[in-house]
DNA sequence: AAGTTAATTAACCAATGAGTTAAATATAAG
DNA sequence: CTTATATTTAACTCATTGGTTAATTAACTT
């Protein structure tokens, strides 16, 4: 099934333990032994949340010796945030009353009051 | 498994059949016929993906009749836009220079360079 | 009362997801 | 060359998901 990117990045941010690694690498890089070591879960298990994440485009991971330092990615999170601004007038007031300010003074700007 | 708020709202967005309804239901309350119109897949299926979305809390059902009209409720988006706001700096470059901004007027409206 | 429209529930199926343990690979260090 | 460390792959299990069709419930219409 043709998985679009964002139903691809909304669920790979679906689990918990995925959002904890990206909470800990944005603190900075880290390898896959100290990501793993705050879950009480086998390493192969966080090796494929690694790859979960990595295939979602959240991270990307380099190779240093027998390490592979992960490092986070934000481009998804980024759409994530665009795809959300369609809806944040349904809970920011101030999104109201900034559309208002606008419109007052683009009108109060312009004498003719054209739209545009 | 106890699943967390947020996790069941990032699961339920993972599916752009229900993406699509919550877009639709931006426009206005909608019923279940309505909504299911759009889409290739059987009424039943379009009641589950309206049962996932009541459940995440996305949407709320009414009753007029023989008709159950949805409407859309943004919480758990507000959520979500809570939880990227911690990785914003990541994507948005106007946030570094706002933050700098922001140190900015701190010291200087502070003679005594005091941090709070 | 009988029929029509709106929606849900039931029973089922195939695919996916998240975890496990055991084995394999890769690199570094003695 | 052997061993230790870091990580991945394989093979398997179990629960959940997204879809189906058929049957059921609910409310309006005639």
């Amino acid at each position: 099934m043709p998985m679009d990117h964002l139903s691809t990045t909304f669920a790979t941010l679906a689990d918990p333990t995925r959002r904890a690694i990206l909470a800990r690498l944005a603190v900075g890089e880290a390898t896959v032994n100290e990501l793993a070591a705050p879950f009480a879960m086998s390493l192969p298990a966080v090796s494929k949340h690694l790859k979960v994440l990595e295939h979602a485009g959240l991270i990307t991971r380099g190779r240093e010796a027998q390490w592979r330092p992960c490092r986070l990615e934000a481009g998804p999170l980024k759409e994530v945030a665009g795809w959300l601004e369609h809806y944040r007038r349904f809970w920011d007031d101030s999104f109201d009353r900034m559309a208002d300010y606008l419109k007052e003074i683009q009108t109060k700007g312009d004498p003719d009051g054209r739209k545009n």
